[in-house]
DNA sequence: CGAGTTTGACCGGCGC
DNA sequence: GCGCCGGTCAAACTCG
């Protein structure tokens, strides 16, 4: 590692602390704790100095020695900590330590050539100096390696959560451009739901997804009962986050364009369920879950259960793990909330499918070159290859879209992927044969998989596309959410790809800026 | 000792 | 109004 190297690199990050919008959005995240944490913490400087120790006073006279790099540090420092007197004195620290540390070892060279007898002292001395700034030099490294690792972790979420956003956004402009044209859908809906089709009621009121980052954003009833309507919310295990501050409006069933773009906090929320062949206990997705509760449901002899999202603190994201009683291999993930924080590519990639599955289930209806299409059409259009790959449920109490990655073994033939109409593009991940999850939730061949799923969900995204997006976008390359879907879903299979799918997902949303 | 899990109790919605 | 059911809480417990 170039020790001068990542002295600037810090200095540069902490001289480029943007915003999140900014040309380097991530690089000003969560630094000031990193560096509080760093060997240059004035406080140790300050016990090192008061102290007896002649380890530690070594230590600090060899971080003088280091090299320069402990120039452009100081510098961070005094930029990042916000308690100015520390920062001041550890500059004068560091400037007493500098005198101190120029009398020892010059001195100790001096005279080691003039008095034998005091020589062999001396050299022992120098040695442990020597051996001590090994040690410390290791440390360092060690450290500066830990620091390194958690600054391009801190850079990768930063940057894929902006990806989000913007994917995000597009969507939302897509969704407003039906947006007006909803209230028309619903009585046409209603006549479908009357003839027992898979379409929930919720379905009919739901409207656009606006928040970033979301998986879903839009309120349950459950969520406003839990949250706001509940005498037991003590505010232990509840989190208050500004999701359940807005749950805190009636339910509202909203059909009016009007009340829907007003009455957004009042939205129900959508499930995304993800099936798939697991012989473990809980599909890993990249965030991290606490296990809350655990419930019988009826008609299942396999326990239900709940998880909670501990990514950052008072996440409302929720997520219900259960087996299927029918096929005790398959294993239901059901995902819903918001998460209130940068996801990780990992749980980006999982985040970015369900959320495109919840952003297509809520756009809800889209106008058709004849007309309106209502919900149910588009449950059936989004799925031309494969029906049982993703469902809509009328059954669940709230609109819920199943992505079904159990059943791809019969259709994974090439025959699939060449008649596929709409696989038309290819995400480039190192997808190989290597990862259990994948080998045990998606029987081999893993990469033909991939690509199946790749092109149902293109599929499943391009019955809004062809209606939302700008036509040189439905022609000449797939949409955003074309390939989000479609690299998303493969990491439902096989999230360990994930990182290589955000950095293909990043470099297509690259060159879409480009083009807008 | 802190973080995570287990598990019985509790609550609200909903159907009858 | 009552009971069922899904969802959540929180004390007790386990684990590293």
């Amino acid at each position: 590692m170039d020790k001068a190297g990542w002295g600037l690199t810090l200095e540069n990050i902490s001289e480029h602390q943007v915003g999140f919008f900014k040309n380097k959005p991530v690089y000003g995240f969560n630094l000031s704790p990193r560096l509080n944490n760093m060997n240059m913490n004035p406080r140790e400087e300050q016990a090192s100095f008061s102290s007896a120790d002649e380890k530690r006073v070594m230590l600090n006279e060899v971080d003088f020695f280091s090299d320069k790099r402990i120039m452009p540090m100081d510098v961070v420092i005094k930029k990042e900590d916000s308690h100015g007197e520390n920062t001041t004195s550890t500059r004068s620290e560091l400037l007493v330590n500098t005198g101190l540390q120029l009398v020892s070892v010059n001195t100790g060279s001096d005279q080691s050539t003039v008095d034998d007898g005091i020589s062999s002292e001396i050299e022992d001395k120098r040695a442990k100096i020597e051996l001590a700034q090994l040690q410390v030099e290791l440390g360092r490294m060690n450290a500066e390696n830990q620091r390194l690792r958690e600054m391009l972790t801190q850079v990768s979420n930063n940057y894929t959560a902006l990806q989000m956003h913007l994917v995000t956004l597009m969507q939302q402009q897509q969704q407003n451009i039906s947006r007006t044209q909803n209230d028309h859908e619903i009585v046409e809906a209603k006549h479908e739901e009357k003839d027992g089709n898979m379409v929930p009621r919720q379905f009919l009121e739901l409207g656009p997804n606006d928040e970033p980052y979301s998986l879903n954003s839009h309120y349950s009833s459950s969520e406003e009962r839990t949250v706001s309507e509940s005498p037991r919310n003590k505010g232990i295990g509840r989190e208050e986050t500004p999701e359940s501050e807005s749950n805190k409006v009636p339910k509202l069933n909203s059909s009016n364009p009007i009340d829907q773009a007003t009455d957004q906090a009042t939205m129900r929320k959508a499930r995304v369920s993800v099936r798939a062949r697991s012989e473990a206990p809980m599909i890993s997705d990249g965030c991290q879950w606490r296990k809350y509760g655990q419930k019988m449901a009826k008609g299942n002899p396999c326990p239900r259960a709940y998880y909670r999202c501990t990514m950052a603190v008072g996440c409302p994201v929720r997520k219900q793990v259960q087996r299927c009683a029918e096929d005790r291999t398959i294993l239901t993930t059901t995902y819903e909330g918001t998460h209130n924080h940068p996801l990780p590519p990992a749980a980006m990639a999982m985040a970015s499918t369900t959320s495109a599955a919840a952003n297509m289930l809520l756009s809800g209806p889209m106008p058709s070159a004849d007309g309106l299409m209502n919900p149910n059409f588009i449950a059936r259009t989004i799925l031309p290859c494969s029906p049982s790959v993703a469902t809509i449920s009328a059954s669940a109490p709230f609109p819920t879209i199943t992505l079904d990655l159990t059943q791809n073994q019969n259709s994974l033939s090439p025959y699939h992927q060449r008649t596929h109409p709409t696989a038309q593009f290819q995400v480039p991940f190192p997808i190989g044969p290597h990862n259990p999850n994948f080998i045990t939730s998606m029987p081999p061949p893993p990469m033909p998989q991939s690509l199946h799923n790749q092109s149902k969900f293109s599929g499943l995204q391009v019955s809004q596309d062809i209606h939302h997006q700008p036509p040189q976008h439905a022609l000449n390359q797939p949409s955003f959410s074309d390939t989000l879907n479609a690299a998303t879903a493969a990491i439902t299979a096989d999230p360990n790809f994930t990182a290589a799918l955000a950095a293909a997902i990043s470099s297509i949303i690259t060159g879409s800026q480009k083009e807008q």
